[in-house]
RNA sequence: GGGCGUGUAGCUCAGUUGGUUAGAGCAUGCGCUUGAUAAGCGCAGGGUCACUGGUUCAACUCCAGUCACGCCCA
């Protein structure tokens, strides 16, 4: 007789290889066919609520491995409070509407030879491409194994949408916050729009620097030399800077005498090639202050201003020439002392005469036209006044300059500031009683005089609001707080189509109407026809249309064509979709979420635009808290670029496929899960694989638990606690241990401690020790002894937790591994909820076990030597012998087949002595090998029909 | 250039208020097993804790500086 088929060897259809990518789409087919989202919301109807808010991607291309990153990791999140029992709905949403798409469609038609298509039309094109992109990228997000309401996301193009942002601003003008002034602002000229500082990059760039003399008025021969890196603003030089706290030297260079910072002067003479100078005079600033100066080319004269904060003695000449129009700096010293906000260049980058000056005061007529736009490093401006300044003698020395300069994230061209009339959000706004905002603490900063209210700035709120938030990880206040404390006022308007319309007219003047009624009144209308009804409707209709009843004001005769910043769009969220859709709306704040969590760029991106938008708006932030993660880099921890990607320095493109393609997702998810996501996330080959390995153990340790429960009803067979033996006690109490510290580490949203926990559980206390273990119980006890049951209650346990714990990461396995689980009440792992039962084995069992494991650490290397000097092969060979004295003899004279078992020996004797040091001896085990249960015992052979059994296992087959 | 972070074995992470030869898992090498088998078990090697200086009886841990990398800003 074959005694193999005497046991009860394992058995499951629960596969060993994974084949995700080709199971996983499966599976993601049963749970939406299930709908298994909707269930899971049902189920938990009415239970404590957690919202975490998505951030918009934009809604184009394919996702990037970051964006996926990103969409997992709030996925954990949402999978591990649904799995606790709290309700946690998950919409996603996406930002649809911005430059990047307009770009790309206004190209595309231009390709196809349509270059004057009107707003609207370029518009309803906008529109497809995004909805187009929410397709492929729902898709893909899907693929991740993302649970969320993928069927009704929010989009920031969806009507309701805007009607609900354009709420949200109408009562941000109504509080006074909105106003319309010239300032320089960046702009992008082949892009024709400002832009926003987040749509600004700092890159490499070679501009001109040159030192000008500028004639000194009533003083012949006598000049100022000014320094800068943008000739093409020279036309625009209203005045001049100095800084007070400075010295300044007149020297004289053969015939001409010039004024320079003394600390400079060196540096200036060195490149303007005075070989010999002598110092005249030292001047400061009282002497400078009095006077004059000609424009180098332009009829006028400009004045010396003291402007220290910006005026440094690290480059230059000490003399900074002012453009109010063309720099902040210079707007604001431009403004202190009543200087027009003059910038000559129009929307194409070019030259022109403004109403600003009287025209004889302005440019050479030759000047007018030429292009700043620089054309393989060369601009038609710069030229154009560099000519100029050398036909008159102006120009002292001129060399190349490399720096850090502004570009436009989209025509990857070097930005100019330009002052230009738009809107704005005043960040200092004085907020007062007609403000939504909480009055200020009391005692926080009383006025002098009693009698006066408080007055803080909306800066000041903002930042009081960033103290009641929490911030993971916590250096993230200081991240937002120096982003609320430097921004200046948000530039809100764009020159663009593609975006929700700034519903502002103007009067016959010229003049601005922003009125809080109208653009109520256009949200309506909006949330009825869309917003492309603004850019179709005529003036006179839409004025018609939204003039308020009892309006009083002036007459609107033509409206705004300027769309709002994308930033309005996804900030406006709090109000557009927490407040608006039922299952995430709060209760206190209608409007608050529990979490928000993106990269930590948004800490300057949307984290704020969300925060100043709902402060405004709502009187709170709309967060409670606010998770952040590193970025993405390669395995050489650098960040992942196009470039490199060039040199094929990657594999494969670093999209979100591309990786699921070749691993599928939970091994992806494991990886996102593995590293500690506040720290920049390597993403390679090598790294993946090695997750993947994990992936395997933690798999087959699954399988392994689930094919010895082929035969186990938990109803019928389960062991209770107390009647469960030794071994199966200290692995669920360990298991409780685990368990313990994984929820802590999910609570505190540290996957990767989780990910180390469970797989350093399932490599060492399971599979090294307690599987290994176990083997012997399983297959050679009777199917139905308490042996053999007691185990089997305890990997009944062990599976369903540990399907438990990893469900919110490796969701398609977990899931899996779960339609295996005997017994199971719920079809899905998901929609389980995990309580912790707590498993403690009594105070001298735990001392018992850690004796055992001291033994069994004394005894594996004694093992091994006999193993390597071939006295033994496997375990079971040998016999171990426990020499010494004291606790860890009493505890193993008291456990010994427990000892024995731990060890996988078929033989322990103790060999009590005096001696207090305890040290294990092995030698051969005695008897013959028992040819049903391998182990070597004395007994074997005592049973004449079972002459190769030992009597163990001829009792086993007694039972059968 | 400024702000905020990060830097512990090949990889990913631990390392409690400074205190004995710095730990774990994976990977690697060498064995064992062949009744979890494209699995499983054991043993071993591997770290000047980025670098430099300082405080201290004692520093991976505290302080200062340098370098590298990331994000944000100029």
């Amino acid at each position: 007789m074959d005694y193999k088929d005497t046991l009860n060897l394992p058995r499951t259809d629960f596969p060993m290889k994974a084949d995700l990518v080709t199971r996983e789409p499966e599976r993601l087919k049963k749970w939406e066919s299930g709908r298994l989202y909707q269930r899971i919301q049902e189920a938990r109807a009415g239970a404590r609520k957690f919202v975490l808010h998505d951030g918009p991607p934009f809604a184009n291309g394919d996702v990037h491995i970051g964006t996926a990153l990103n969409k997992i990791l709030k996925d954990f999140i949402v999978k591990y409070k649904s799995l606790r029992g709290f309700s946690a709905p998950y919409i996603p949403g996406w930002d649809c509407h911005g430059l990047p798409i307009e770009f790309k469609v206004t190209q595309e038609m231009r390709k196809g030879g349509d270059t004057t298509a009107d707003a609207a039309t370029i518009r309803t094109a906008c529109e497809a491409y995004a909805r187009k992109y929410i397709d492929i990228q729902r898709a893909q997000f899907k693929r991740l194994g993302v649970l969320g309401d993928w069927e009704n996301p929010y989009l920031t193009l969806n009507q309701e949408y805007e009607a609900d942002e354009l709420r949200l601003f109408a009562d941000i003008v109504e509080q006074g916050f909105v106003y319309r002034g010239k300032k320089p602002i960046y702009w992008s000229i082949p892009a024709r729009t400002a832009l926003a500082e987040a749509e600004v990059e700092y890159k490499d760039h070679v501009s001109q620097s040159v030192y000008v003399k500028f004639p000194v008025m009533g003083r012949p021969g006598v000049y100022i030399v000014i320094w800068t890196t943008t000739p093409w603003t020279l036309p625009a030089n209203l005045a001049v800077a100095y800084n007070s706290t400075f010295s300044y030297s007149l020297v004289q260079v053969g015939e001409e005498q010039f004024i320079v910072s003394a600390m400079l002067l060196s540096t200036v003479a060195e490149k303007c090639g005075w070989e010999e100078y002598q110092i005249v005079r030292s001047l400061d600033g009282g002497h400078l202050s009095q006077l004059e100066y000609q424009h180098p080319f332009c009829q006028r004269r400009g004045k010396l201003f003291a402007g220290d904060h910006f005026v440094t003695n690290d480059t230059g000449t000490g003399f900074v020439h002012i453009a109010p129009g063309h720099g902040l700096d210079d707007y604001n010293l431009g403004r202190e002392h009543g200087l027009p906000i003059y910038s000559p260049v129009n929307d194409d980058g070019a030259f022109t005469h403004t109403n600003d000056l009287p025209v004889e005061q302005q440019m050479p007529k030759e000047m007018v036209g030429k292009s700043i736009l620089e054309k393989h490093g060369k601009s038609e401006a710069n030229e154009a006044v560099l000519h100029e300044l050398r036909v008159r003698q102006a120009l002292l020395h001129q060399e190349n300059y490399h720096h850090s300069y502004p570009h436009c994230w989209r025509s990857k061209t070097p930005i100019i500031f330009r002052a230009m009339d738009q809107w704005f959000i005043k960040i200092d706004h004085a907020v007062g009683q007609a403000s939504r905002l909480p009055p200020s603490e009391s005692g926080s900063r009383k006025p002098e005089t009693g009698a006066t209210p408080v007055l803080r700035s909306f800066r000041e709120c903002a930042l009081a609001e960033i103290d009641r938030v929490q911030w993971i990880p916590d250096w993230g206040v200081n991240r937002i707080r120096s982003a609320v404390q430097t921004r200046p006022d948000w530039c809100i308007s764009r020159q663009r189509a593609w975006g929700v319309p700034i519903p502002a007219f103007y009067d016959a003047n010229g003049e601005p109407i922003l009125d809080a009624q109208i653009v109520r009144n256009v949200a309506d209308l909006i949330e009825k026809h869309g917003s492309n009804v603004w850019f179709e409707k005529s003036t006179a209709e839409l004025w018609s249309l939204l003039r308020p009843s009892d309006w009083k004001g002036p007459e609107g005769v033509s409206k705004s064509n300027d769309t709002l910043d994308v930033w309005i769009d996804s900030g406006s969220s709090s109000r557009s979709v927490i407040a608006q859709r039922a299952e995430i709306r709060g209760k206190e704040k209608p409007f608050q979420a529990d979490m928000y969590l993106e990269g930590s760029d948004q800490h300057r991106g949307w984290f704020q635009s969300s925060l100043l938008l709902s402060l405004a708006g709502n009187g709170a932030a709309p967060y409670k808290t606010v998770l952040t993660h590193g970025f993405m880099v390669d395995a050489d921890r650098e960040k992942i670029s196009k470039s490199k990607q060039g040199q094929g320095a990657y594999e494969k493109p670093q999209t979100s496929e591309a990786y699921i393609k070749k691993w599928g997702a939970d091994v992806v998810r494991l990886w996102v899960a593995s590293q500690d996501f506040r720290n920049d996330i390597i993403v390679s080959e090598e790294r993946i694989g090695k997750v993947g390995e994990t992936y395997r153990v933690i798999r087959n340790a699954l399988r392994y638990q689930l094919s010895n429960l082929y035969d186990f009803d938990p109803a019928r067979h389960s062991v209770r606690d107390d009647q469960l033996t030794g071994l199966d006690r200290w692995i669920l109490g360990e298991f409780s241990k685990l368990e313990k510290d994984v929820l802590e580490a999910y609570d505190k949203y540290e996957f990767h401690v989780v990910y180390q926990r469970v797989s350093q559980f399932v490599a060492v206390e399971l599979s090294a020790v307690y599987h290994d273990v176990i083997k012997d119980r399983l297959y050679t006890d009777p199917a139905d002894s308490l042996r053999r049951r007691s185990t089997q209650t305890a990997l009944h346990r062990l599976v369903q937790g540990l399907c438990q714990m990893l469900a919110p990461i490796l969701s398609f396995t977990a899931d899996e591994a779960w339609e295996f689980v005997p017994g199971r009440a719920l079809d899905s792992v998901h929609q389980t909820e995990w309580k912790a039962v707590a498993f403690a084995p009594t105070e001298v069992e735990r001392e018992a076990w850690r004796s055992l494991f001291v033994l069994r650490d004394l005894a594996l290397p004694e093992l091994e030597k006999a193993r390597q000097a071939k006295q033994i092969g496997k375990s079971l060979e040998a016999k171990l012998t426990v020499n010494g004295s004291g606790s860890l003899l009493v505890d193993a004279r008291l456990n010994l087949d427990s000892l024995r078992e731990l060890i996988n020996v078929s033989q322990v004797a103790l060999a009590e002595s005096g001696g207090a040091a305890v040290f294990a001896t092995v030698s051969k085990a005695e008897g013959q090998k028992c040819e049903r249960c391998w182990h070597w015992e004395t007994d074997v052979g005592q049973q004449p029909e079972h002459p190769t059994l030992c009597g163990r296992c001829v009792k086993a087959l007694a039972g059968r």
